[in-house]
DNA sequence: CGGGGGACTTAGAAAAACTGCT
DNA sequence: AGCAGTTTTTCTAAGTCCCCCG
């Protein structure tokens, strides 16, 4: 861990970092020009300053020389193809493999470590289950209660229990009912007292097979389209024009948008306009030729009013559709896997509607077609209830695949891609993941040292692709960039990550602010949220980058002998299982656990430790820079808070007084019930201090919250056993840290983490 | 070995639900 | 009760990484 804090400091700082362009669609716009051919600028420019790449290696000469021979070299690391151990879970030769899975931690191989509870010990496996899939579905092997024994688990350990609340998959049938949702009626008010079932005492499955039974009932598909009433019109032209039913749902959707920014833009109005037009009958396209003479705004008025018609529902009204909505959820929004009932993501399949992309998005506008049931592919177990489609339909396929962990997918139209129908992260199956993935991190952390000693000997090898990892590895490690796959040309926004990092998005100043060797980052990352930030480094990296960037084009690649899968591979050889990503999880898991280390003050009260919490967790958000835009509400709220402490403020002066006259008179009487007041006053003071001091605390957490996003990195990239330690360790219920979602989905950590957890 | 497909994680915005007033 | 503000949930795009194929 102490090798860690020399990062740290430069990770955590950063406050320059967060600048207000949140977003920058326009920003690259004009650079963005013809990177088109810029692959193969790439491989010409790789011939072309090849002479100057060299002139540092000369021995490497022959081989960097031409791409032949850098070929070989990578082949090298090629031969490790046999990447057969990363794949621990899949189907393994029983042999070589035996060994490698010792290490695995919650590898699904291994027991798994988990308490390391010494007594634990008698459930490990013996060799024979190993390669068996546990969990069966023994639909009955229910005798077991694992009641809420914490610490003395080794029993439960044992034995898989199985919930009693968790449905028998075999009965189950049609019960359509379910009313049972309804039937208590009030909200939240419900029983939820069942016993949960902990999946993470259980053993796991070893190879690729992700379970052995599962059952769900399909998606839930977006409603048909609602024509128009005759009343609403559209005009073309200025003429009214009625169209048909296919062109009129495309138009609402264009119609809904009306007031977004976006259908402003020339691409967005461009795509639409092309997509839509593929939906008129004949006719109407050879009328509606031009988007400009299009007036959709009594639709978009129609929509308008149709919303605001939805907020003024009775109560009753909106209680119906709560209760419709109920059903619905419980009847769709569950499968079993494995003897549980376990909660699906997203069981709605995508509505229809016209594509945004985030950025400058080159397809927006384009139309997201209408999933139909012949669109979709079912996943689902032999021996289980296949879903029906719906009436007069079929689906695409029916498909058994237990290496797989989605119940349904379709392809979607804009790119091309798969979508899924998956499980809640509060699933066995997402949890286990998320576990591992932390594990992964932990094990990093062990070698983390070794790993930096080493590419910063990489540094000075004579072989420019090497130089060229190591100085990535740098960024990844030091910076937690991404690792940057390369794009599609044209098919999405212009982002770039770690490797595809190019000169453009790099300045190198021999000095700036006093400091040496300084490098400039501004580019547009994920999601098109810009990356900019001033960061020092080391003599070595910075020549190393002038040398990258010797003879190149701006728009050609900072690191042109790299790319993800080549650093993967090497990273793969460094640590089974280690990929880029996994420094992400790693330095953000081990900057809060340092942060709260240094930030948490003893004595505090609760809001103030919650303070220190978030401004942890803030400084991991700054290091994996994730943004948000300012609420549009911000300053306002910002404004009412303050006016709330200033009136508190009196409201402390005025108990003050009150308290000192007090005091006063009950020098003078000295009577019992004049001291009674004093005390009294006394508390009241006291109990306006705290709250004011809770008000200025939820300030300043606002504020410096301003445009810093804490849910992603809550959610995805910090260890959630240290915010659970740390809330034992402080006495913070981890209900200020963790709302109901994300305790359901992090029950394990919840469940496991004693205060003294390490990461 | 490079390209593409596939599966799964990570991401911020928007919608919906909730809360605490007045 | 209606709201304004805040928090939670939903939504789905956009990444990562692996595998397979030719």
């Amino acid at each position: 861990m102490s090798g860690d804090q020399v990062h740290n400091d430069s990770q955590i700082d950063t406050g320059s970092r967060v600048n207000d362009s949140h977003r920058h669609r326009d920003k690259h716009k004009d650079k963005e020009h013809k990177h088109k051919d810029h692959k193969k600028d790439k491989e010409r420019e790789k011939s072309k300053h090849s002479n100057s790449e060299h002139k540092d290696f000369s021995e490497k000469k022959h081989r960097d020389k031409d791409k032949l021979k850098h070929k070989d070299g990578s082949s090298e690391k090629h031969k490790h193809k046999d990447k057969e151990k990363r794949k621990e879970f899949k189907v393994k030769s029983p042999s070589q493999e035996d060994k490698v899975k010792k290490e695995k931690e919650n590898g699904f191989s291994s027991p798994p470590r988990i308490k390391a509870e010494p007594d634990s010990d008698d459930y490990c496996f013996s060799p024979k289950h190993e390669k068996s899939l546990k969990r069966e579905r023994d639909d009955d092997d229910t005798e077991f209660k694992p009641k809420k024994i914490k610490t003395e688990d080794e029993k439960k350990a044992k034995k898989r229990k199985q919930e009693d609340e968790d449905i028998k998959p075999k009965k189950k049938t049609k019960d359509k009912d379910k009313k049972e949702g309804a039937a208590d009626g009030k909200k939240k008010g419900k029983k939820e007292p069942e016993e949960k079932w902990k999946w993470w005492e259980e053993e796991r499955y070893t190879d690729g097979v992700k379970w052995k039974f599962l059952e769900h009932k399909g998606p839930v598909f977006a409603p048909p389209y609602e024509p128009l009433p005759g009343n609403v019109k559209f005009y073309y032209d200025g003429k009214t024009m009625k169209l048909s039913s296919q062109a009129e749902e495309v138009a609402t959707f264009f119609a809904k948008m009306l007031d977004h920014e976006y259908t402003t833009k020339d691409i967005f109005r461009k795509n639409f306009f092309k997509d839509w037009r593929k939906e008129m009958t004949p006719e109407e396209k050879s009328i509606i030729t031009d988007l400009n003479k299009c007036n959709f705004t009594e639709m978009h008025e129609y929509f308008k009013a149709q919303s605001e018609a939805k907020k003024q529902m009775t109560k009753e009204e909106k209680q119906q559709i709560k209760e419709e909505n109920e059903r619905i959820l419980q009847e769709y929004g569950y499968c079993v896997m494995d003897n549980h009932k376990e909660r699906i993501a997203n069981f709605r399949i995508e509505p229809p509607g016209l594509f945004r992309g985030r950025g400058d998005h080159p397809k927006m506008g384009m139309l997201k077609r209408r999933i139909r049931p012949e669109d979709i592919i079912i996943n689902c177990s032999k021996d289980s209830k296949v879903p029906k489609p719906p009436p007069g339909t079929k689906w695409k396929e029916v498909r058994h695949d237990n290496k797989v962990t989605w119940l349904v997918s379709w392809t979607e139209n804009i790119q091309g891609s798969i979508k899924y129908i998956m499980l809640n992260p509060s699933s066995r199956i997402k949890g286990e993941k998320d576990w591992q993935k932390y594990e992964t991190a932990r094990r990093l952390k062990k070698c983390v040292d070794r790993i930096r000693n080493q590419y910063r000997e990489d540094w000075k090898s004579k072989e420019m692709k090497i130089r060229q990892r190591a100085v990535a590895l740098y960024f990844i490690d030091k910076l937690a960039l991404r690792a940057g796959n390369e794009k599609e040309e044209g098919e999405t926004a212009d982002t770039v990550g770690c490797c595809s990092l190019r000169v453009e998005h790099i300045k190198l100043h021999p000095e700036l602010d006093g400091q040496e060797f300084m490098v400039e980052f501004d580019f547009l990352g994920k999601d098109s949220i810009r990356y900019y930030n001033k960061v020092p480094v080391e003599k070595r990296v910075f020549k190393n980058l002038q040398l990258f960037m010797e003879n190149k084009q701006p728009e050609d690649d900072l690191f042109d002998r790299l790319n993800t899968s080549i650093l993967n591979k090497h990273l793969q050889e460094l640590m089974d299982g280690l990929t880029a990503k996994v420094f992400r999880t790693y330095n953000a898991s081990i900057t809060l656990q340092q942060q709260l280390k240094e930030l948490t003050t003893p004595d505090e009260n609760i809001p103030a430790k919650i303070l220190s919490y978030n401004r942890a967790n803030r400084a991991v958000a700054i290091l994996c820079n994730h943004q948000r835009a300012p609420p549009k509400t911000f300053e306002k709220s910002m404004q009412n808070l303050q006016s709330k402490i200033d009136a508190k403020k009196d409201q402390l002066s005025d108990a003050r007084r009150e308290l000192k006259s007090a005091k006063a008179d009950a020098k003078v009487r000295r009577d019992e019930k004049s001291k009674k007041a004093v005390e009294s006053k006394k508390k009241a003071v006291q109990r306006i201090e705290e709250q004011l001091m809770k008000l200025e605390v939820q300030a300043t957490d606002r504020e410096e919250n301003k445009q810093i996003a804490l849910g992603t990195s809550k959610l995805n990239y910090l260890d959630p056993r240290i915010s659970v330690a740390w809330c034992k360790k402080w006495g913070v219920p981890v209900e200020k840290i963790y709302n109901k979602t994300q305790r359901e989905k992090f029950a394990w950590a919840i469940d496991m983490a004693d205060d003294d957890f390490e990461f």
